[in-house]
DNA sequence: CGAGAACTTGATAGTGCTCAAACGAGGTGG
DNA sequence: CCACCTCGTTTGAGCACTATCAAGTTCTCG
């Protein structure tokens, strides 16, 4: 995914909701650059994030919420073609954002941004139906860490990753790389590193993945899908 | 709260981001009636809710999703002031809600609101803001469902639920109605109802609240909250 | 090749679950 | 007015899932 892609790669992410030309020009000048992360880095809250929201071009980030103890937890992660710190436009304070892996992304002014939405409706429209569709994965989060076993938990994050990263083109239909440490899978779902480790390795004895140097392969899809109680209807937004 | 000072209460909920009274005009234009629904009826998903919006006016709403074994998690809760409803504006599935009490809405007609919102830019953006301040709380959750045990856990949830009731004015400085059965307050942090009531217990042994009768006294605040960690910022927005 | 990060494995402890039953309050019908 | 039924709360005992602690192994990269 080269550069200047960035707004198609959006496009695609906003699904059915197709911008017209006149919304693509006034988002494409909100624009002020790309820029790449390290991983590890904080991106964000940084001097670069508080003028500008960062779209994913390329790589995968995570907002981290940690606890006095150090005890951290994952709220989200962005993939290619996600906007994240759209919360920063109403002025809300913001969690720390890490770069899992190498990060590029395109950096969208923030006043130049809220400019565009308060002109075209349809632009409006457009971020709040992203929020609504986050909205709908933190829900699907929490019933994750409310009701299933670590092991179920698991098999279903690996499901929801592996739909949305199909949706932007960064999946085959059994695979799909996953940059994510054990120890981030764990604070994703709530689980220790160890434990995490032990449910992986349960999911690999019994056949129905395989994972090695970060990358995922779904050997037995419809098992997969079974364990997790997966269904993919809420990421349809 | 009557059923005439509905907008009040909604412009209360948006906060710092007063209504003109151009807008006030416009969405109060959308409301099409108001209704009273029994606890434990079903909301939004009904012969309503296929046109209308929820605004509660009285009462409380929680949002439940189930798994095939039967278990249930509450993703939301929705308070006087909250509008239901708001992601089935982009047309997107929405969960079961259930009054948990007695429960009186204003309905807002969905295509009219839509229509306000797309005229009007303000509109929009308050949509949005009450979109991402849901996000804060869905976060909030998963960070308590993740990190924190559920003695933590349940501390946190009567903090946040104390300071969003006072916010709408239905909190004394130290005391609320909370209408949640054990059950349901286990579906929210995600334990059994056995054990949620032990925990309640040691709360209660504490000497941190008493809870009798659906009301909730908190004789400790500063003790509550220093159990639950409790820093209210992300419900500031 | 060395050093640190990430992964793996084992043993032990504990938080929270399951099953089972009893108790209390509110509502209804006889 | 009381029996009775239901829903919600409370209590107890045993078990399971997951955490904790500790150590060893593999991988990655300068």
């Amino acid at each position: 995914m080269s550069d200047g892609d960035w707004l198609d790669l959006f496009q695609k992410r906003l699904g059915p909701n197709e911008l017209e030309p006149g919304e693509r020009a006034a988002i494409s000048q909100c624009l002020v650059g790309t820029f790449t992360y390290n991983r590890g880095e904080r991106i964000l809250l940084n001097e670069i994030g508080k003028d500008a929201l960062h779209l994913v071009i390329r790589g995968w980030a995570a907002r981290v919420c940690t606890l006095e103890n150090g005890a951290a937890q994952i709220t989200d992660v962005f993939l290619s073609g996600d906007l994240c710190g759209v919360s920063t436009l109403t002025g809300a304070p913001s969690n720390e954002v890490v770069a899992v892996s190498a990060l590029r992304v395109a950096l969208l002014d923030r006043t130049a941004l809220l400019n565009a939405i308060d002109t075209r409706a349809k632009l409006s429209r457009a971020l709040l139906h992203l929020a609504l569709a986050e909205q709908a994965i933190l829900r699907e989060w929490i019933v994750g860490l409310g009701l299933r076993d670590k092991r179920k938990h698991l098999a279903h994050l690996l499901c929801e990753l592996h739909c949305r990263l199909f949706r932007v083109g960064l999946a085959t239909a059994d695979a799909f790389d996953l940059p994510l440490t054990q120890e981030q899978l764990s604070q994703v779902i709530g689980a220790t590193a160890v434990h995490t480790n032990r449910m992986l390795q349960q999911l690999r004895k019994e056949g129905v993945i395989r994972f090695e140097s970060r990358v995922v392969q779904i050997l037995k899809p419809s098992q997969l899908v079974e364990i997790a109680e997966f269904d993919g209807a809420y990421l349809k937004h």
